[in-house]
DNA sequence: AATTGTTATCGAAGCGCTTCGATAATTGTG
DNA sequence: CACAATTATCGAAGCGCTTCGATAACAATT
């Protein structure tokens, strides 16, 4: 069994030193075209490819990155990072890099959730996808080594963050709404803390206000405990107690809640989209499932992780600690819970 | 800002050779317990760790395996071999090698899709999981690198395989049912060419022959196309359609299905589990949300990526090709859907 | 006391690559 | 045509580690 080539192998076939083989394969500095043709000839004759060990060692780079999250946020059933990390796998290639991929517990502990790339040194950047304990970033942070965010944005600190343009998509939920026809348009949001709602709270504020309508507080119902479908369905019950002056549409800050919303809607006897339109956020998988298919905002997850990886490997690059804030793009799918016209 | 330590540094703070410091931490050859503590203790002191690159090329291995699965298996809601991915990953880490993923395409295509740390041997093994085009195992197998296959039994050919134990579990099915009185037990499946489904269906009939139970045609479903819920749904019409001898309980080859057979059942007023017991098997997400839960057979995911693991590695320590097959372990989980006393 | 075996340590070579500085070949300039 | 500038190639050192073979120290056996 012949072992693999080596850059050696090369320079002798092609009768040339290491040194000029090793720079037609990084393309440096000078080399006559006839000799980098031969070169790289004899290079695919051979089926060469240089070690990557051997090339780290040299470069003093590992020619990895690290990819962090947590396993539960790793494991959940829609695909959201897993989808992130595609995109960043992905782009990676391009790179030349490799990805070292690390789940880490939801509760941070430095004596053993610590992955091993970063105690050897083995990546020469880090990606962070979604919340993890910040003791963790600021692990990473003190380790010098470069770091993105994605999909977790921490306040106060200056870290490269990669998040979706949650502004952008609200206002082009409500947009969308508006060019039906409706004035009546209502949210129903919880926990307006996280920085991902409270952030389409504003798009949808700022919407309506754009187009001269001023919305009546029981349109609104933004006091839900947290994200999940029960809340969706209990903000509906909410806002349509109130019997006055209903909203002719809603938009849902996310698609489990707009979920909850149906539900209590089809038990209510509310027909959607005739009776009410409704816009959900995030693109889950059950919004294309449910009856009728939900009109929602896509959130282009594979493009997170290539900006991402993008972005660290501009860090990477230069020494300097730039530090970049990125939104990505978000796209209006629709379907079928909003073709009403407005009332 | 300091340079990490290498063993140099190591070396000289602790009054040895090189070679002694390696010695030590390989825990290799003679050492004295003196300069072996002495050494451990400047190792703490300094927070040395071996650069990768540098072992690996010393020894010629890369100290990572590589993961390949499809992007649409990888991607899709059921975490099915992300949790394989997390027990493989959760036991690499215990010695010490990384772990490559790459995602490739449903059709192979040698050109592109192949996975970089192949090209560059950057990988001292490789482990598949699910389906993949064959042209692709035929690709590693040429390359002559260890090779462990997990959920893809391919027949006629020798590899190592990891799948989980469908005989058993479909054995532990029908005898639950059976513990519960049921004697007419029918079967719902499709795709029998499939391995697994093929399994499913031999454990349940000599599950029967055990009992001495005789299963009747009119019971059994089992031409239909696939396994998806739909197929469930036919299924039972199917089997419901005919008025004779209908069984008091069915094992339906998988939770997908199964789910189909309930849908059924609630339309048309059969009550689960009195009038009929169901089991399923799987365990997928929706068979505990479903109403009544679903009783079903649990497969260990996270097992699979950990046996996957120990079983590459043992191919890779020993370089003769022993080809080892292994059935992970199964577990009846029992909710809602079979508490009937059968009649 | 001489011989053998065991235990402990080390020096040096080598893994496959990059890169600096030296040298040689070629081209351009006045 | 002489000289400088540019282009092309190469040798050697070094990246951080492992390991072979040598040597030394010590213990056990005749």
């Amino acid at each position: 069994m012949s072992q693999r080539p080596t850059i050696k192998d090369v320079a002798k076939r092609a009768n040339v030193s290491l040194s000029t083989v090793s720079l037609v394969v990084n393309n440096k500095s000078y080399v006559s075209p006839k000799t980098r043709e031969r070169v790289e000839r004899v290079i695919n004759e051979l089926g060469y490819h240089p070690t990557s060990s051997a090339r780290g060692l040299a470069l003093r780079k590992s020619g990895n990155i690290g990819f962090i999250l947590t396993n539960d946020h790793f494991t959940q059933s829609e695909p959201f990072y897993t989808k992130i990390f595609l995109g960043a796998e992905f782009e990676i290639q391009k790179h030349n890099y490799y990805i070292l991929l690390a789940t880490i517990p939801k509760q941070f502990n430095a004596s053993n959730s610590i992955p091993r790339f970063l105690l050897e040194k083995n990546v020469d950047g880090v990606i962070v996808a979604g919340r993890v304990d910040y003791k963790m970033i600021e692990f990473i942070e003190t380790m010098g080594i470069p770091l993105v965010l994605i999909d977790y944005k921490i306040s106060n600190r200056q870290y490269s963050t990669i998040v979706m343009n949650n502004y952008k998509g609200a206002e082009q939920a409500v947009k969308h709404l508006i060019s039906h026809g409706h004035k009546k348009i209502g949210f129903i949001g919880g926990e307006l803390q996280h920085p991902s709602i409270k952030q389409r709270y504003i798009g949808y504020s700022e919407a309506l206000a754009g187009a001269g309508i001023q919305p009546e507080n029981n349109w609104i119902v933004k006091d839900l405990p947290d994200t999940r479908q029960m809340n969706g369905y209990d903000g509906a019950r909410k806002l349509f107690s109130k019997k006055e002056c209903r909203p002719t549409a809603i938009f849902v800050a996310n698609d489990a809640m707009a979920l909850g919303v149906m539900k209590y809607c089809k038990e209510n006897n509310i027909k959607i989209p005739d009776d009410l339109a409704v816009i959900g956020f995030d693109n889950i998988e059950a919004s294309y499932y449910v009856e009728p298919k939900l009109t929602t905002i896509d959130v282009n997850k594979e493009e997170m992780g290539i900006i991402g990886v993008q972005t660290l490997l501009n860090s990477i690059k230069e020494k300097t600690d730039i530090v970049r804030n990125i939104h990505t793009s978000v796209e209006l799918v629709i379907r079928e819970s909003c073709n009403s016209k407005g009332c």
